[in-house]
DNA sequence: GTCTATAAAGAGATAGAC
DNA sequence: GTCTATCTCTTTATAGAC
């Protein structure tokens, strides 16, 4: 994971694969069938834990205001958690049936949440003059960009990155 | 520029390029010396634009705040208008002395909007609760966002998709 | 489960004719 | 300025010994 994400998956050669691993390109492959099943195996990793979000009880239950800022809270969790799987998910451009696979289960979050922001919209917790699926993209565009710079090592732990975020997406960051 | 985007640069070659633009590879390689050389012209074709955005007066004079207002403005202007050189640039990951070099004139370019960031905290026009350099990341995180699915065609003009941005951005998505 | 050796295909790039 | 043919290197993946 951590040579496809330094490199980009499609530069990054098998051997460089197993020589990070200490082993032949033989032995690696006597593991996985192939370098996209890790791609694969990867990709069902980040999505699978996006997706095991919104079937939380709070993502579910509750105004769809509080609903919507559990889910960020929590997406913005796994993001921390599973860095270096969702960040090749989000890098994924379709180049093969298992990337487009998965930006298919991406789409399909994606309008879950969209239908979250219409509803927080409708009952009035979240302003309406930007349409639900603007929203979500600018939301979720902030969130996803976490993976580019957020490294756990760093001074913010993911509960204060959280927090952050859903600061400036909900209250924004002029002063009033 | 088509085709590096739909595919990555690193999973087009140098065949599909010619294909699409009706030549032979040798007469690609005719006007431009690698396929690197390509993305060299690319890159900085994005860059120059960004860097020419601070440079305007307005992104000069006035207070920082107002500042920071124009240059988010104008950013959001120019990912629309060289929305395939910007979004090659998103995704360069330093694989190559090309790709680090445009890695380091992006940081000088975030380095400059810290400043700015900062600059609006201290007079008082963005609060001061989370750090600038945190800031400015989710900031571009959500702009930058706008490579992934914004296409001219859509409903959404430039300057609508900026005036959303910037209520995001800075008044949040939260009703009061 | 690991290795060395190698197959088969495709990559970026060039030679040289027209 | 374009082409066909080709070079050289690297790629993913496999064969088969240990």
């Amino acid at each position: 994971m951590q040579v496809f994400i330094e490199h980009g998956y499609d530069a990054t050669s098998v051997s460089s694969l197993a020589e990070r691993l200490g082993l032949s390109k033989s032995a690696l492959y006597h593991h996985y069938a192939s370098k996209e099943r890790l791609l694969e195996l990867a990709l069902d990793e980040a999505m699978g834990s996006l997706e095991a979000v919104l079937r939380e009880p709070d993502a579910t239950v509750g105004s769809a205001g509080e609903r919507l800022e559990h889910v960020l809270r929590r997406a913005v969790r796994v993001l921390v958690d599973k860095l270096p799987f969702v960040t090749l998910l989000l890098r994924v451009r379709g180049n093969s049936e298992v990337e487009r696979s998965a930006l298919e289960r991406r789409r399909t979050f994606d309008d879950q949440i969209t239908v979250l922001v219409r509803a927080a919209q409708a009952e009035g917790s979240v302003r309406g003059d930007i349409r639900a699926a603007v929203a979500t993209r600018l939301l979720f565009g902030m969130v996803n960009s976490i993976v580019e710079w957020y490294r756990p090592a760093g001074p913010e732990g993911a509960a204060e990155l959280a927090d952050d975020v859903l600061a400036v997406a909900l209250d924004g960051l002029r002063t009033r």
